[in-house]
DNA sequence: TTGATAGGCAAGTATCGACTTGCCTAATAT
DNA sequence: ATATTAGGCAAGTCGATACTTGCCTATCAA
């Protein structure tokens, strides 16, 4: 459960990933792909990226749904809760303006 | 940066003793290291310990302040701020009872 | 000073995980 | 029917990393 977040969350490729999920969610393995290929100078076969997602649908921070022979992949950052739940975070830490 | 502090979570040693000092903040090395070996039944030599330690204070999650011998470990989990900004989260996700 | 306590450094091992290559299945297009 | 497109499965390689053992330094008590 929790290992499988953490340990989806470790690796720099698949934190990419998700940040393209994040600017547009429902997207195709090979449109990931190019994404990677193109914004991101990922040179990374297409079957890394589908086990990359792979690892990420067990954290539950992506869901796919299919169409015809289509695989869209949807970002869940909901897992992510679990973190600050755990381990309390402070509103606002560091040297805050004094409120005027 | 960011890779130090995902790195350091994604090990399941290194998130006990973040419990642990999310319990109690300020321990040493070897207060620690019974802890875990007590409470969670890790078998884990110092060295490993202190070499967990060393992983989370490169990711900020824990600070360290000397006294004669004696190094305590303080928690700081303000570096787990930038997760939830990077990927934001719903405030409350779920089939939630509606406001009354 | 001697011994005990708290911790550090360095090298070695061994397991895990990212990535690739090669082949296979299913859905659309011509 | 054949070719093309989208994706899956499995084995193999290679580098990262968790952990250990062995030795060394520094502080405090007797």
């Amino acid at each position: 459960m929790a290992d499988d977040l953490f340990k989806a969350l470790a690796d720099p490729t698949r934190r990419t990933i998700l940040d393209e999920l994040t600017e547009k969610s429902g997207q195709t393995l090979f449109e990931i792909c190019s994404r990677l290929s193109t914004k991101h100078q990922l040179g990374i076969s297409r079957q890394g990226v589908s086990q990359h997602l792979a690892v990420l649908e067990t954290a539950g921070l992506v869901e796919t749904r299919r169409e015809g022979r289509c695989k869209f992949h949807d970002l869940n950052t909901a897992p992510l809760r679990q973190i600050t739940e755990r381990w309390p975070v402070p509103d606002t830490s560091g040297p805050e303006e004094s409120t005027p």
